[in-house]
This record gives structure tokens, C-alpha cells and sequence, in this order.
DNA sequence: GTACAATTATTGTATGTACAAATGTATAGA
DNA sequence: TCTATACATTTGTACATACAATAATTGTAC
């Protein structure tokens, strides 16, 4: 559906139908992402944080390591390390060679539910992306990338 | 600068970076946003209310009709209003058809901030789009509703 | 007309995000 | 060595979001 008739809106500009488009869509991924994780008990920042520590293969992540590959920009890493590990999906542990940092591991149990979580997000992205041609999904993620470069 | 960087991963399989790309995006254009705005002391949501009213063209709106018209799908709607009530920039009634229902008015205070406030995100928009061509845009805006399209 | 269901808004709790301040540790320079 | 500065994380506060529970009012079936 038009993005017009969405928010019940009259005809747009280009420029504002865009920028809403994009926000638009990108919420509604996230609201079925955050559905498909849902059963595991997890909130999608916390999806993510198991997915970089797992990237890390047993190598631990200390705060900021984790912080520059986050999606969405957090501003508190802390308590979502606190979250999960209350739930037993990770540890922490004071750097021995740097003791202002901690590093973060992740558990068996917290790798295992990863793995049942990741199974569920990769089908709605396939889903989601199904949609569009391997051209169009091509055209898109150029676009994007434009959309998000510097001013010249 | 492609998503895989930005987020320090490897190449990804097209669904999850498209998936990724869109989002990340998104969050990108809604920070720009949020600067834009905040010199008037508002956050996107309650700019998106003030707008919503402002298009109501002195008609007052319930809540729920102010929900069905945000961008980001919203779970509290009442205390959005709270905060612009407590600056003077809307007032609320309760409803005399149907006292179930309140009336949301913006006030001239609020829309006068909101004139302001809309040419600095509007020059954001603009500032954004302007990186892709006409047909560009229409592709990216195509692409997007069929990301959004029911399954078949 | 009363009982029950539906509608509309508010409140409570947990989590996440933005930003600033505080804490603890490391490093560089006088 | 002492001190200033930078670094890494934590803590505090305000606001937003998700979801469930509650309250008030209205609509409907009998």
C-alpha cells in the first residue's frame, strides 16, 4: 500500500514520502523481526549483541568492540550485557590487561538460543526480500547507500 | 559506505543485508532528524503529532485518530500528549459526543514551533533525497512498498 | 432496562535510547 | 613521582515503546 494511505495522509512532496517511506518500512521490519525473536525471549538489541559475540568465535568482545558493530547505535551497552546476563546467555569479566575494559563471552546456552533465534530472523528477511528481483534488491541497497553518504 | 563495513561484518547474504541496509538506514535519517528538531525541544514523535494536527486544520483529534496517522506505530499515545500539553503546545478536552473519546487541540504556540521546526526537517529531507535522481527515487519508493507487501 | 461486550483512554511495568555525569584505570609529560 | 588527560564503563534522568491491566463510557442482546 502507498505510503499516503498508511498514515492517511494527503499527496506528499518527494522528498517527505521518501524519508516516512524508508523510516515507515524500516519499522515495520523491525516489528517482525522483533515477533520472530520473541519466543526466545529476546529483544532485538539483544539478538544482536549474541550475534557479534558469536562472530567473535570464542574470542571475548569487550563494550565498545561491541558497540561499533551494533545496528542501531546504543547508548547503553551496559544494560543490555545486564539483561542477558540474567538470563545466562553471557558472561563478563574484567580485562586482565586492561582493567578499565570487561569482556563479554557468550555461553553455550547463549549460542545455542542464538542459533534457534537466527533460524526464525532468516526467514522473515528471506520473506521480506522475496519480494523484489536479485536486480531490485541490488538497485536498493545502492540507493540506500547513496541516501546515506556524505554532502558532497 | 557499504553497510558490511560500517557494521565491521563479512559479506552477508543479500537478504540479511538488505534487511539491515533499510533499517540502519532508517535509524540514520531519524538521527539527522532528531538534531533537526531538537533545538525546538521535541522528539520525532511529538513533531509527528504536532504535524498530524496541524493537518487536521483546526478540527481537534481523538487518540486513536492520532495513532492510526504516526509513522512509528506508537503504545502510548497519552503521555506523547502529556509532555506537548505540559510546554502549551496542545490542549485536551474531553469529548462531549462521546465522552469515552478526548479531543486533542494544537495550540497557536504549537503551531508556530511547528512551522519552525518543519522547515529544518524539510531541508533535512531535502538535503537526503537530493543524493538520488527523480527516477531513482521513484525506484527506491516502489522497492520499498513491495518490501511491505502482504504475501502472497 | 439490565447484563455483557466493545470502545477509548489511562496507568503500570519492563525494556530501550539519548545524553550527561561519575567512577575507575591507564598513559604521558613536567 | 605527581598531575593532567584520555579511555572504558557505569550510573542517573528523561523520554519512547511494548504489552498487559484497569477504568470509564457506550452499544447491544435479551
Amino acid at each position: 500500500m502507498e505510503i499516503e494511505n498508511i498514515i492517511k495522509t494527503q499527496k506528499m512532496p518527494d522528498h517527505a514520502r521518501t524519508v516516512i517511506n524508508v523510516i515507515y518500512t524500516a519499522h515495520e521490519i523491525e516489528n517482525r523481526i522483533t515477533d520472530a525473536v520473541k519466543p526466545y525471549d529476546i529483544s532485538i538489541p539483544q539478538f544482536n549483541v549474541l550475534r557479534i559475540l558469536k562472530g567473535r568465535k570464542g574470542q571475548p568482545a569487550n563494550l565498545c568492540t561491541i558497540q561499533e558493530r551494533m545496528i542501531a547505535r546504543m547508548s547503553n551497552t551496559t544494560r543490555i550485557i545486564d539483561r542477558l546476563i540474567d538470563k545466562g546467555l553471557v558472561r563478563r569479566k574484567q580485562c586482565p590487561q586492561n582493567r578499565r575494559k570487561v569482556e563479554i563471552f557468550i555461553t553455550p546456552e547463549g549460542l545455542e538460543l542464538l542459533d534457534r533465534a537466527s533460524t526464525a530472523v532468516t526467514a522473515v528477511e528471506k520473506e521480506i526480500t522475496d519480494r523484489l528481483t536479485p536486480r531490485e534488491i541490488e538497485d536498493l541497497n545502492t540507493a540506500l547507500t547513496r541516501l546515506r553518504s556524505q554532502k558532497p
